[in-house]
DNA sequence: CTAGTTTTTGACAACGCTGTCAAAACTTGA
DNA sequence: TCAAGTTTTGACAGCGTTGTCAAAAACTAG
């Protein structure tokens, strides 16, 4: 039966409420499952109805009822990110980095922050999220990618999901990072080159897995140019602003000749951390102190002098770790998928004249 | 007839598929709109019986599902955020606020942020939403919530939504904000209070309603101790570092009795463009030039010196407005409720000793 | 031209809830 | 005790889609 062909008529007013699938079965001549089959891509439907169904969609400005197409799918269209507070500057890019792919493929995106929750706390949200919101699929930001409990959860429950973190280890679910060992490694060489011998590092939150790979990271550069390690200068920090400043106090207070040259922070807050320790104190930087960060946070290039960090792609890590979840939801097999992009040296001046 | 009394039994395994409602009225001995009124305390149930079906729920871990209620109801629970990209501290802020009281809820939150879209382009995507995804209200951050077109779509529509703006206007829209004239008047003040008599400020984007605002509050403080304003130490910007930047070499370039001593900048990403632009050319601050801004953002009080500058309480403000758009459309009427919240100068090095 | 195969289409029952409306059960007052 | 209210409860029809399955149509090969 070939489906009628469509008179054009007066647009429907804007304030009209919507059309549903019925109504443009009903212009079409054809049945609804016809309808929702092209507007789903289905396939399965001859070029010349797929048009009359089109068109008649268009004219009646259609647009599938999502809370209708959830119920009765059994599917959400949801994905939902989970992030600890996180830097903002930080989860503000993996917002869009997230939604640009959502948006493509008309995925919605719910987020939920976990900062100041227990472990306990978020996996009742999530038991929450899951079973009322229904989420599809989750995005887990760092570090709540590297939590053994959370994980364990969402695999038994079978939901699928996609880790953004730096830490890969042997889990099954697809994880995507920055390889931040190998970017450390570059930062750290940078220094040394620059002539630096007695570079200090101060490391990061340890529960995040970044922490470790940006130490490894130095480790591995110090050790291909045969200088020694030294305890004293490593020293703990987590990723705060003050974190740096009491690095930066303690470093500096060594007597004058085991005191480093160069100090890497694991983070831009504490490396402007150190700056600030320094400004205080009358040290100048770089000529007496060679500092530099790790994120390129937006600020790094506002101080004076401006902060040499190492530029991670969230972005595309974000848009990586959705198309990744969002694959696996349209049913591609992703276990043990790991991809690490590659970060990038920034150069200013915290490091010495930009020339050199 | 009295509902049965509820035996215990095992709880149900964590694997097993939800359970809907049907299975809590069986369980409960009452029939399912029974439960669909206790779940959404919609009154004239018995206590006896609302005890019985909330056990019965507890007892199966029942949570109603969004999809069905949503589309029964044609109602969403879905509030979305609308915002530009603005500073990433001040959104992830926001969305803090707007999500704890969406929690308190069970609203879900929908955000979009819309940096790169005509305003064509964002009509489109609302109308999208409210369509497909049936969003029941809005909440518009700065500057979408001063765009005239876009107001005028959502009140056509017929749909809810509050403004975060500091220009309420006449608007019939509820809109909260932070009274950003009255805190630009308290800091000027304060500068004058600390001896200084040529003060130069550097405006905001013209597109945001704060601009106008925190100009005002300057002009207002200066008209009310009689010193005169000086057209050559106003100067434009449009709230990016670098108009701060060049904000200060203009205004530093004035020949030395015509040069400002301060400076109030209309946001922090200035100040801190001032600021750097003062350490670059050796200009001390604050001995030479006392320096503020406005926002508070976290890097504020982590440059060196600290900077002077006015906290808003943006979660407040944010939570304030999901509220007033929660109790809109839970039938409150609200129309022409415009609320203001009073924000705080904080005092830092960069406008002087801290003693004074 | 026919039987067999594949592609395209449609009827209709879910999906899990809320809204409507009427029935049942309680109150109240005389 | 009964009639007239008031409160509490339930039956059942949607809500706008998708999934299932079978029928119809269109091809293919002999």
């Amino acid at each position: 039966m070939k489906p009628a062909t469509i008179k054009s008529t007066t647009t429907k007013s804007a304030t009209t409420k919507p059309a549903t699938i019925k109504e443009v079965a009903e212009l079409a001549k054809v049945s609804i499952k016809t309808v929702s089959r092209v507007m789903n891509d289905e396939g399965n439907v001859s070029p010349a109805t797929r048009d009359v169904v089109l068109t008649a969609a268009q004219r009646l400005n259609y647009r599938p009822n999502m809370a209708a197409r959830r119920l009765a799918s059994r599917r959400s269209f949801m994905i939902c990110l989970l992030y600890d507070k996180a830097a903002s500057d930080y989860m503000v890019e993996v917002q869009f980095g997230v939604l640009e792919r959502c948006d493509a493929d008309h995925y919605s995106l719910l987020i939920r922050p976990c900062g100041e929750m227990s472990t306990r706390q978020i996996k009742q949200t999530l038991e929450q999220i899951i079973q009322q919101s229904n989420a599809d699929g989750f995005i887990l930001g760092p570090p709540l990618a590297d939590n053994k409990s959370i994980i364990n959860l969402l695999q038994q429950r079978g939901v699928p999901f996609v880790r953004i973190s730096q830490a890969p280890k042997k889990a099954k679910q697809p994880c995507v990072g920055v390889d931040d060992t190998q970017a450390a490694h570059r930062l750290v060489s940078r220094l040394i080159e620059k002539g630096h011998r007695r570079i200090a590092m101060i490391r990061g939150n340890p529960k995040h897995g970044s922490a470790t790979d940006r130490l490894n990271g130095y480790r591995r550069a110090l050790l291909e140019h045969d200088i020694p390690i030294r305890d004293e200068w490593i020293v703990g920090g987590s990723y705060e602003f003050e974190d740096g400043v009491a690095g930066a106090e303690q470093l500096l207070a060594l007597p004058k000749r085991r005191r480093p040259t160069a100090v890497f922070a694991s983070n831009d807050h504490m490396a402007l951390g150190v700056l600030q320790y320094a400004g205080a104190s009358g040290i100048e930087v770089p000529e007496e102190l060679a500092v530099c960060g790790f994120d390129d946070i937006e600020f790094a290039r506002f101080v004076w002098p401006g902060l040499t960090t190492v530029n991670q792609p969230i972005r595309g890590v974000a848009r990586t770790a959705a198309d990744l979840l969002i694959r696996q939801l349209k049913g591609e097999y992703l276990e043990g998928v790991s991809i690490r992009l590659p970060a990038a040296v920034v150069e200013r001046e915290s490091t010495g004249p930009l020339e050199s």
